[in-house]
RNA sequence: GGCGCGUUCGUCUAGUGGCUUAGGACGCUGCCCUCUCAAGGCGGAGAUCACGGGUUCGAAUCCCGUACGCGCUACCA
């Protein structure tokens, strides 16, 4: 088992879409495979009929593929232990139940909703520290049972825990945890449609599929020791179990979608970058040496390991992965946001326009540094896709000044006459005319940009300007002397 | 209620008995740079390490208790 290549597996419930907190079991699974040349299963736990949603998986796989998280097995990637979507298994799990019963760690019971309702009120009644199955169906005798079988009577088939004795196990994250078995309930195994429920499936196909480590959310750590106990029951060797921190809303509670998006789908939606989203992720419970936070995902597969994960749930705080979002794209090369900005633009006003990629990598890198997301190019920077309509007020208020037209016509005069116009020249001509009219190149450079973008904000002027071309600069000066001196 | 897990700046975290007057990051903030805004550089505020007892020459670090938070307590995962 030591000498074997670790085989992890994500094993989510398909009820609509990737939460951010199943991504981080995803991750953390996916990174500890690749860290240890090991293998990435992805398995479809969808044994219960009534959460069954359309479509579900196949988003969820959707986003899985979009993050960069790709599974060696899984659902359309087969393997040799498949499959991997357990409503298709569940013939398998039927036989291994019957096995359980024959065993005696197994039994069938026919009490009806109203039987173990009144169970549990009785049992509340006498202050019982937990209500628990009394294991009323396991004095049956094996006539009844036949009987009531033939009869069609619902049943379900529940674990016959041993009371005595404790179950006790190690945690990669918690060390050693311990239960009272007094404190395990007779879990119920197959449903009375005749669906396994997640304790047995998940047991059993961890062991069909000769995983070595269990590596998911820490509500799962009450309901260990069942597993455990179908490990024992059946004769099986034992995963590795490993239970993750939670992730949190601002208030501590369990991440939920009341206080938030909590799909994948909604952040990339914002224009999250997946690069972002992993990175964040990662450090949610989980930090590197040296105090790097900056990581690619090849990078997070060489330092990852199980043991620096933190014990304690993490905040999900949007603020971190907005500067890792901004850290991202400056990490870019200009030619792959060029792909994203174009895009973006074809979900915004400027579908139709037809820009060279020559003159959108200018504009991409000079705003570059400048954004936290790529629709920003858009947003903060619309000028450079578009006339200016209207000018800033304040920024009018503060830089326009009844002069300001005049000095504009000089500039424009001197910028026509120029051959070349790139930012030396441009630069040199606007401080050459600021010392012709005697005036300082603030009184020039403020109303220019004004005039060009509309706003008061941005890059360097002269970077502005080179962009746009001369006639272009040399137009929307003159319209907004028009404009602004109507105003 | 029972059982389990957890508790270091607002948030993410480093820290595994002395190197810690508790380090970094985000956010906030001051200055520099500067045509503006960012970016960048240099600073600042911000944590009595939940609380109370022990153990020890010495504890954020080990032990016990308490409080608080969270999870589980389903024929949901």
């Amino acid at each position: 088992m030591l000498s074997e290549k670790p085989r992890v597996r994500f094993a989510p419930s398909p009820t609509g879409y990737l939460h951010v907190g199943g991504l981080r079991t995803a991750l953390y699974n996916y990174l500890y495979a690749k860290k240890n040349d090991g293998k990435f299963i992805l398995r479809i736990e969808d044994t219960d009929k009534n959460r069954y949603v359309e479509g579900a998986m196949e988003n969820l796989i959707e986003t899985l593929k979009w993050i960069g998280l790709d599974y060696n097995e899984g659902p359309f990637i087969n393997g040799n232990f498949g499959p991997y979507i357990q409503s298709q298994r569940l013939n398998i799990y039927r036989k291994y139940a019957d096995e359980l019963i024959e065993k005696g760690k197994a039994y069938h019971c026919f009490c009806t909703a109203e039987r173990l309702e009144n169970l549990r009120v009785e049992q509340k009644k006498l202050k019982l520290p937990q209500a628990m199955y009394d294991k009323h169906c396991l004095k049956l005798t094996q006539d009844e049972i036949k009987e009531n079988l033939e009869k069609q009577i619902p049943h379900v088939i529940r674990l016959n825990v041993d009371k005595k004795g404790k179950v006790v196990f190690d945690d990669i994250i918690r060390d050693r945890v311990e239960f009272d078995c007094s404190t395990i309930d007779d879990q119920v195994l197959i449903k009375s449609d005749g669906y396994p429920t997640y304790h047995l499936a998940n047991v059993i196909d961890d062991h069909l599929m000769k995983i070595t480590h269990v590596i998911r959310g820490e509500e799962w750590l009450s309901s260990t020791p069942k597993h455990i106990l179908l490990y024992d029951y059946f004769g099986w060797e034992k995963p590795i179990f490993a239970h993750l921190p939670l992730l949190l809303n601002p208030d501590k509670s369990k991440l939920s979608k009341r206080q938030g998006d909590v799909a994948v789908e909604d952040y990339r939606d914002k224009g999250y970058l997946k690069e972002a989203i992993i990175n964040f992720i990662a450090l949610l419970g989980w930090s590197g040496k040296d105090n790097k936070e900056f990581f690619m995902l090849d990078e997070l597969i060489k330092e990852f390991s199980l043991e620096k994960v933190h014990k304690a749930g993490a905040v999900f705080n949007i603020e971190k992965l907005n500067w890792l979002n901004s850290e991202h794209i400056k990490n870019k090369s200009s030619e792959d946001i060029l792909t994203l900005l174009k895009k973006e633009m074809i979900n915004s006003k400027f579908k139709s326009e037809n820009y060279s990629d020559f003159y959108l990598i200018k504009v991409i890198e000079i705003m570059k540094e400048r954004i936290t997301f790529i629709k920003d190019y858009i947003t903060l920077s619309p000028y450079f896709f578009e006339k200016p309509e209207d000018y800033d007020k304040s920024v009018i208020d503060k830089r326009w000044e009844s002069d300001t037209p005049e000095h504009l016509h000089k500039l424009i005069a001197n910028y026509v006459k120029l051959e070349h116009l790139n930012k030396e020249q441009l630069e040199i001509t606007l401080k050459n005319t600021a010392e012709e009219l005697e005036i300082g190149t603030g009184k020039l450079i403020h109303p220019v940009r004004l005039a060009v973008s509309g706003i008061g904000v941005g890059p360097g002027l002269y970077e502005i300007l080179e962009i746009l071309g001369k006639d272009e600069v040399i137009t929307r000066i003159k319209k907004a002397i028009e404009k602004i001196k109507q105003s």
